[in-house]
DNA sequence: TTCTCAAAAATATGATCAAATATTTTGAAC
DNA sequence: GTTCAAAATATTTGATCATATTTTTGAGAA
């Protein structure tokens, strides 16, 4: 069990889907098949049914015509997903703080570490990976299966748009929601870290419908002039 | 676009869905290939792809030695699932409720008369087709795509265990949450009509929370009593 | 230039088979 | 009866191909 062989379907999933959550697949792009057999150097009944996975989680969508896109999100989307957020990822954090224990916050505080080190170094995906690994570290210590498979299909949807919001805000100062939620576990105060994982949420989400409403032509020019300094 | 073909894999989903939606499929059940190829009387191709959709909206479970199953709900994920559910729902009807028209609710009330016919009867699947049938009849009016698949998803990880309650309880009146809900749509009375699905939802998962509790050798045995009646 | 239409190209879908893996059955020994 | 190993069986996985469907391309007409 413990050396059990991963089917390449499996590993294949997981490859593409941090494609889908770091922003390497972007909304609207068409995904094929061959395509990412292609890219993956991958065989197709793995890459299909990989794709037939992602799309059942909303992370790919299928169109009429057969034809699979990354999703583009509406603003009434971005809505839906604020409110879904909001209801299910502060639950997780709420089951997870009793929970808690130095392993788990020792471990959050290195991902927090890696993560502030990518904001320094203006490296976007760094942000994406480091921040994803850190929301699921504390969501994945609740031990609560199906909450946690409604949070990964959450932040699937949202994924691609995450990555239009990092140029347009990176110089963005915030509060830093991260260290206020490490800090609360270590005191097992819930109220805390839950308030702190809500404000994170809405931070982000905020930013998120920002873009949607201002539209992203200027974001791809300070991308630009972000990662040149 | 309008007659456009389904694909087979599509077609299968739907019917595999609705075994384990209605509890055909029972938890704890193996789910092969070949043993759906052939009660359904389908390719080998369709039925793999609709099993690997099924088992990312969590509907069906992989285990670790490549064997797939039905899931079987322990006490903590149904209190998740209680949690998703009154979280998730109760907004698609807030949504749903400014859009309710008289097409809406006189849909609504003729599901509602032919699940009631059902609980006359003692018809056990009727009961779980029209229950569902109202519930996302409602939900679909809302628009909101994203929470409607978080709800779909968390209806067929219940679906199976749901049977197990109806012969326990089958013979308990309870307030007829439906027709309350209706009525608040009629009235454009957003509160009441969530009140009433929250509600309805506490009751349906109070009872599946009691059968677990208690186990279900009493319940097989009231499912035949009620059903020979 | 635009529109139409047919052919070519791209892509998804389903069938089928072999190989890999896991479980069950069988038979022997104690 | 139990235990264990080997054989048989069941099942999943991945490859490969043919078929079906959709999109793109290019030629001809207006």
């Amino acid at each position: 069990m413990e050396h059990r062989k991963v089917p390449e379907h499996e590993a294949i999933y997981l490859r593409i889907r941090e494609m889908i959550l770091f922003g390497v697949l972007v909304p609207g792009q068409p995904v094929t098949i061959q395509g990412l057999v292609e890219v993956l150097d991958a065989g197709t009944t793995p890459v299909r049914e990989a794709i037939r996975r992602l799309t059942a989680e909303g992370a790919l969508e299928a169109k009429g015509n057969r034809r699979i896109t990354v999703p583009e999100l509406s603003l009434t989307q971005v809505e839906e997903l604020y409110f879904a957020r909001l209801s299910i990822e502060p639950k997780l954090v709420q089951i997870a703080v009793p929970r808690a224990n130095e392993e788990l916050t020792k471990h959050l505080r290195e991902i927090d570490n890696h993560l502030n080190a990518a904001i320094s170094e203006g490296d976007i995906e760094g942000y994406l990976k480091y921040n994803y690994r850190f929301h699921f570290a504390l969501y994945e210590a609740a031990g609560a299966g199906i909450l946690l498979a409604l949070a990964q299909s959450l932040w699937l949807r949202a994924g691609p748009s995450l990555r239009g919001v990092l140029g347009r805000y990176a110089n963005t100062i915030q509060p830093d929601q991260h260290d206020i939620t490490i800090r609360a576990l270590e005191n097992h105060d819930a109220a805390t870290a839950c308030r702190a994982i809500e404000d994170d949420i809405r931070q982000g989400m905020d930013q998120v419908r920002q873009v949607l409403i201002f539209g992203d032509s200027a974001t791809q020019n300070t991308v630009k002039s972000v990662l040149a300094d």
